[in-house]
Order: C-alpha cells, then sequence, then structure tokens
DNA sequence: GATGAATGAGGGTTCATTCAT
DNA sequence: TATGAATGAACCCTCATTCAT
C-alpha cells in the first residue's frame, strides 16, 4: 500500500517541476530547482523518485494527462461526430496549455525520446490516445481508410504546430495554428455523418 | 585566403559534431567526444572554434546546407509549378536525409533555439527559405491568399513529419510521410495553373 | 538563524584559503587545494561560496578583521593621543600578523585589486579606518592640515613597509620598519598635545 | 657570438610584454597575446625564450631600464646633491612612468616575487641601485648614520606611492605623491651639504 | 520522513609548450 | 627562422547522487 503522504509529494514534485521546466527549459531543470520550486530541499526528491529521469518521467506523464483532461472535459459538452472532432482539437490548443513556454518543454522532451525509453513510453502512450480518440470521431464521417489517412495527418499537424510554438517564435500565434487546423477540417471532413461516402 | 588547414578542420569537426549528434543526442555531445569522432585531441576544438555554441551552430549551418542541396538539384530537373512543388518535398524527404538520426539531431537543435539566438537565427533563415520555395510554385497555382494558407500548412506538416521522424518511432517510415504529404496536395492544389480560380 | 555547520565550514576554508594563499600565492592557490587544505573535497567550496572570488573576498575580510582586532586592543590599553598613535603603529606590526607570510598574501591581494571591484571595496575600506585612526590621535597633536599630511605619510610608509615584508627579502626585518616607523614619529608628531601650534 | 636579429626579436617581444601587462595585467598576459602584441606567431616567443617565466623576466629588467635612464637622465642635468635628490625622485615619479597601468603592472610582479627567485633577483638589483643613487646623494648631506636612515624611508615611501598608484584608485594621484615626497625631504634634508652637523 | 552537507565525476575552457612543416 | 597546428594538463564550476543526522 503506497503511503498517502508519498503520494502527496510526488505530486507537489512533479507540478514543481513542471513548473522549473517552463521557466529553465529541460537542461535548466535541476534536481536543487526542482526542490526550492517545490519548497523541498534537494535530497528529498531522491525519496520518492529513484532517478532525476524517473521525475522528468512522472512530470511527463502527469502532463500528459492535464492535456487529455482538457480534451475530455470538452469532448463531454460535444454531441455530434464533428463537435466532438473539434473538441479535440480545441483540447490541444487551450490557451493555458498551448503556450511557449509549455510547448518548449514537450519539445525538449520530445527531443530526449530517443536516448531515453521512458520517455518513449510514454511518447508513445499520448500519440495513441491521440489516435484512438481522432479515430472515434472520424469513422462516423469517413469511410475507414480516409478516416486513417485523414487522423494521421491531423495528428501530424497538431504536433508540427507545437513544434512550431515550441521554437518561441513570435510571429507565430494560437489563432493562426486554429484557423489553419479548421481549414484543413474544413477541406476534408464533411459536416454530416457519412461513412459510406 | 582563409587558411586552407583550418577550413578543413573545421569541416571535419562539423562533421565530426553531426554524427556525435546523432549518436549521443544533444546532451551527449561534448567537446571532447567530438574531438575523439574526429580524432583529434579534445583542446584543438578550440582552435577552430571560439565555444561549444559556435561549433554546433556551424554544425547546424551546414547541416541545413546540405537539405537545401537536395532540394536546389531536384528543383533544377523541374519544369512545372506542380513538379517544382514535388520537388521541394522529394528533396525534404530525400532518403540520405530524412533518416531517424539526422532528423533527431535537428529535433534536438530544435530544442535549444529558445535558449540560443543563434540558433533562432538559423532556424528562422532555413524556415524563410521554404515559405520563399513553396510561395514560388505555389503562387502560379493558386490565388494569393489560398496560396499563403497551403504554404503556411505544408511547412508545418514538414516539420510534424521531420518530429516523428526524430523520435525514432520504428512504425513510422518515410513511405507513409510522403504518402500523407502527396494526399494533402492532391487535395489542395490544383493539377494545372489557375492562379485566379 | 544561519546554519550553525555554514558559520564553521566557511571559517574554516577562509583559514585554509589563507594559508593556501601564504603558501603558493595567489596564483596557485585553486579550489581544489583549498579544499584540501581544509580536509574537504573540491566540490564542496562551491557549497558554501559562490565563487572562487566570493572566496577569496571572504578571506581578505576576515584578515583585515584580524589585524583590526589586534589594533584595537592595543588602542584600548592606551590613554594619551601619542601612546594610541604608537598602538596603531604596534598594531600594524604585530608579530603574530606582520609575518612575510601575510604580508605576501596580502601584497597578492593588493595586485588583484584593480581588476576585482569587490577587492577594490574591502582595500578601500581598510584604507579609510587606517586613516580615521590615525586622524583621531594626530587631530589632538597636529594642527588640522599637518595633521592630514602626517596621516596621509604614515599610511603610506605602512603600505610600504607591508609591501617590502611581502616581498619576503631576508635582510628586511620587523625591527626595523619599527625603527624607521618610530623615527619618522619622533620628528613629525610632538610628544604634548599642541594642536595649535 | 648572440644573432643580431634574435636581439631585435628579444627587444620586440619584451616591449611588447611590457604593453600588454598594462592592458591585460599579469593574469592576462599569455604567450599567445604577447606574440600577438608583436606581430608574431605564438610559437616564435620559444624559440627567443625558453619560458614564459624567462619572458617576463626580461619584461621586467627592460622596464627597470627605462626607470633607471629617467633617472640618469634627470642627474645629469642636476648639480647640487640636493638637486640630484629630487632628481632621483622626479625620475621615479616621471608622468609616462609612474601611470597608474605601470604600477599595476609592478605590483603584480612583486607579488609573484616571493614564489619566483629570478623576479626576486630583479627586484633586489633595482632595490639596490635605488639605494645606491640615494646614498650617494645623502651622504654629502647628512651624517652616515642618519643618511642611511633617510635613504631607507625614501625608498619604503617611494614603494608606498607605487603600490597605491597600482591600485589604481582615482583618489590618488600623481602630484599627491610629490607633494608628499617633498615635504618628507624638505624636513629631513637640510639645503646645504653638511655632513658633519 | 526530512534535511542539507558532502562527494566526485564530468563539462567547457584556457594556455604553456611542443613540433611538423 | 618562423608558423600556427596540436597536445594535454589544469582550472572553475555544476550537479546527480549519497549519507549522516
Amino acid at each position: 500500500m503506497p503511503t498517502r503522504i508519498g503520494d502527496i509529494r510526488r505530486q507537489d514534485l512533479t507540478e514543481a517541476a513542471f513548473l522549473t521546466l517552463q521557466q529553465h527549459g529541460l537542461r535548466g531543470t535541476t534536481i536543487a530547482r526542482v526542490g526550492a520550486q517545490a519548497g523541498m530541499s534537494p535530497g528529498i526528491v531522491h525519496h520518492y523518485f529513484k532517478n532525476k529521469a524517473e521525475l522528468l518521467e512522472a512530470t511527463m506523464r502527469r502532463t500528459g494527462a492535464k492535456l487529455s483532461k482538457e480534451v475530455i472535459a470538452l469532448l463531454r459538452k460535444a454531441t455530434t461526430p464533428r463537435e466532438r472532432l473539434y473538441a479535440i482539437i480545441e483540447g490541444n490548443f487551450a490557451p493555458d496549455t498551448f503556450t511557449p513556454e509549455i510547448a518548449h518543454a514537450w519539445l525538449s522532451f520530445c527531443a530526449e525520446v530517443p536516448v531515453n525509453p521512458q520517455f518513449a513510453r510514454i511518447q508513445r502512450v499520448l500519440q495513441r490516445r491521440m489516435h484512438s480518440n481522432l479515430m472515434h470521431c472520424l469513422r462516423q464521417l469517413l469511410p475507414l481508410e480516409k478516416a486513417i489517412a485523414v487522423a494521421g495527418t491531423i495528428s501530424v499537424l497538431i504536433d508540427g504546430f507545437w513544434l512550431r510554438r515550441g521554437l518561441k517564435d513570435e510571429a507565430f500565434s494560437r489563432q493562426q495554428a486554429l484557423k489553419q487546423m479548421r481549414d484543413y477540417l474544413d477541406q476534408h471532413v464533411p459536416e454530416t455523418s457519412n461513412p459510406e461516402a
């Protein structure tokens, strides 16, 4: 049975790590800084996480969960498949999440994926969830093969926009991403269900 | 006239840095490792590059130039606007360039853009060249506004695919990227010139 | 309340730095050597001092304080202005302080003053304290203008003697310094108070 | 037989080292910088000087010689012992020599004396020359014992003033040094010759 | 559980010195 | 002679990790 207090501390620390990531980037995220951000000593971190890697892993997992929650909340309000599709998009570009800082942290995370198996695992989970969410909508609007293709392109587009955001290019805005995203959807996804078309 | 030997060493070192980047990631790319990769002592690196940052900067610049050469070579052979458009795409997904290793190196580079002004400058140059190349074709095939929108989406898609490639996901192939890319083009870019349509 | 252990370590380290300074000169005073002298690992030094500069700064400050204590102790016992004047002199040439080693450390410190603002600050403080101490006595023995001139020359003489001592010239002794100092005072400072003379 | 060109190069290099010392301080005086200052390659320095230490040694020796020349030139014009005394003082505080930069370089040099036997040797030579110059004058103006004492104090005063100058304290000027120096002389050295008094 | 002191490895960088050309 | 390429040691500093308290 896991200690209740342990769960709280772990949560506090991942939250602190998340904030530190945004403020200092992945390279500037040291154990000491995360501890300070959480108001704890540097040493305590290793009581709750075996590794720095494990801390970061948990952090990314929680960040992914946050994003998911946003999407899920919006999905609840949606009724038609198309509304659900838009909910997924809106959720992935929510103002509080789709920030340059968070996107940058995510980008740094991606850059580590190939040399960190745990990161790779998390990344795969997130990607699959995205795909499954998209397919759930698109299958009701498009024939299977077409749905698969569109789902793939949408998720690549989302990654591309996040990458751009992570570059902290001032000339690139959230509105732009949403507009381009909607343009794509308008062209490739019909208003009404027509899976046989 | 710059020292011939200096140019050679600089080239060797950027090449070594590029290889090290692919093998160890950005974080694992130390001066000592780059030196070893080039068969030189650690100290010599600072003879040719003031900084680690400058070495990496030169490395990314050279990598960008390589990519450009590929695109330019293909553009030469193309005659119609549409062929030129495809040349740009093919060039950006050339088998020798669009490898998981190179894409990973590029991804690491992107992750540093927000904290490294020089990297930001290089990234901006590459992005603008891409945009200008695309617009040169699309303006002959689509009305201006539409051309801008499509050019924007294409370049975000390319970034998205490179990101995916950089994640070294075995399930994601170059063929897939090309297919999705072509699907998008087929839907948004007419065969023949019709800028007024 | 500051960490007790921290204060102890900081004190140990400044003491170790002081000894290292005497044995190896400023250039030979490396973080590792100071750590070793204090029986600690090289890394720990940065736990207590942000910089090498800060360590040396603290070291010089403490050394200055030691010198001051000596002077103050002697000043306590003095009753007449002239006795106080001699107390200042004696204090600045105390056998335990006016050693070739300490003088050498002080000389190294002086050599860094122009390129280290913090060192400059400390040096200025010490110099002002000296001047103020001297003036306190001399104003009771000499007219103001004369007092200022004599105070200035005395403090330059003291610096000159310390410099000589720092050169570790075997032919130069503490007795000599004291004798020359007294000769000067006998010629320029009257036995009894006579500020109007 | 020493190569003529070798002597020229050695002279150029010591001159360059002298300039570098003023501009970058002792710590900033690297072989490469001295070479650059002399318009030569870094490697050539070791053709003419076995060591960095030897280069600096030669540099200090030459600097001492410069100072001497100044003094000698002024001594030539002087006729009476007292004039000669003033010539020595003026020579040691010549506007082109008694600069904060040169004094700082000299101060750094002094700080190395105890750990560098060659430096110690040079320093001793300079000090003896000073003493002998002073005695030559003072013996004609004061009884021997008194002359020795005054010569000693004068030379300590000069060192003290040079030290102060080397601290680059803006509040301390050449005029001040000269005034204080003259005050001292006026009090301790009679106008006319009176060795028996 | 919790602290923060302590370690030690490793990184970037500088630089005197050597050596092939 | 002269160059500047090359080496390698040493320095300061950072930081994940361990451990006594």
